[in-house]
DNA sequence: ATCGGGACCTGCTTGC
DNA sequence: TGCAAGCAGGTCCCGA
């Protein structure tokens, strides 16, 4: 489900609730996750001071006294503070109580995560990152030269998350589209100018996305439950046959990597191929 | 090192 | 109506 944007609307919508609060409870329903939920996890959470709530790349961190408890939402987790308790469903799999209220985690198809580390540095999961997309060290020059000699298609290129973090599959097309360049072209075929077009072109996206509150295609709710808007703002995601926004030529939908590739045919040439 | 594909899991939609 | 196939916002891991 979620891609930065909707991890981010996450964030801000639990920081305020959850910054110098105490987790009195710590409930792991299922430990199965992506990774196993460790013993460990609950037992470190369970009576410390959240410090505050923090995000790398898809990943949310709860900063506490003790460590830090990285939270990944996969393709269908999403958190939610209640103020009061209702009966959990078979998929809430992880809950906090605080003084105040519940962060419930709910995940249908369990492919996210809760981690338990002291080193969030050097956490294997998060030491091998890209840079973040919406800070300075995302420049065209940044991008041009790890494309370098990569053959792979650009779209696929910005689903790897060891180059750029936090684009996934909806806002990869978005912004390719954007920047008017063929998902297909390969990576190291790009040039300069390009690449600085891809690069504002991202951070215009991820931004417009973080201010109406995410991407609502299914089932997607910020923490305090309010669903996205910018699903309304998709020029080509989901749109296959439909006429394009700027030029009327019918969007187009193709597979890369098994998955889903949307984009404008004429807005995206094919020059490159 | 880079790539392509399969794997993990559940639920909903589509087509015969 | 029923059932199988295909699809979904992520990412790790394997073999070539």
């Amino acid at each position: 489900m979620p891609e930065l944007p909707e991890v981010e609307v996450t964030r801000q919508a639990i920081a305020p609730v959850l910054t110098n609060k105490v987790i009195k409870k710590v409930t792991v329903r299922r430990t199965d996750l992506r990774w196993p939920v460790s013993e460990e996890l609950a037992a470190k959470l369970t009576g410390v001071q959240i410090k505050s709530v923090g995000r790398r790349a898809k990943y949310l961190l709860l900063n506490n006294t003790r460590g830090t408890a990285l939270v990944h939402l996969g393709m269908t987790g999403s958190l939610r503070w209640l103020k009061e308790y209702t009966e959990p469903t078979s998929h809430d799999h992880v809950e906090l109580e605080l003084a105040s209220g519940w962060l419930r985690y709910t995940d249908i198809r369990r492919f996210g995560a809760w981690l338990w580390t002291d080193n969030l540095k050097q956490h294997p999961r998060i030491r091998e990152l890209g840079v973040e997309p919406l800070g300075d060290e995302l420049t065209g020059a940044y991008l041009q030269a790890r494309l370098i000699n990569r053959t792979q298609a650009i779209k696929l290129m910005l689903l790897k998350q060891s180059l750029i973090v936090g684009l996934g599959n909806i806002y990869a097309s978005e912004a390719l589209f954007r920047a008017g360049i063929h998902p297909e072209s390969p990576s190291g075929d790009l040039s300069r100018r390009m690449c600085d077009k891809l690069v504002v072109a991202i951070k215009t996206v991820l931004t417009e996305a973080i201010a109406q509150g995410g991407t609502t295609i299914k089932n997607f709710s910020s923490g305090q439950g309010e669903i996205g808007h910018f699903q309304v703002n998709l020029q080509v995601y989901g749109r296959e046959k439909q006429p394009c926004y700027v030029c009327n030529t019918p969007i187009e939908h193709i597979k890369q990597g098994q998955r889903s590739t949307f984009f404008c045919p004429n807005c995206q040439p094919s020059d490159l191929i």
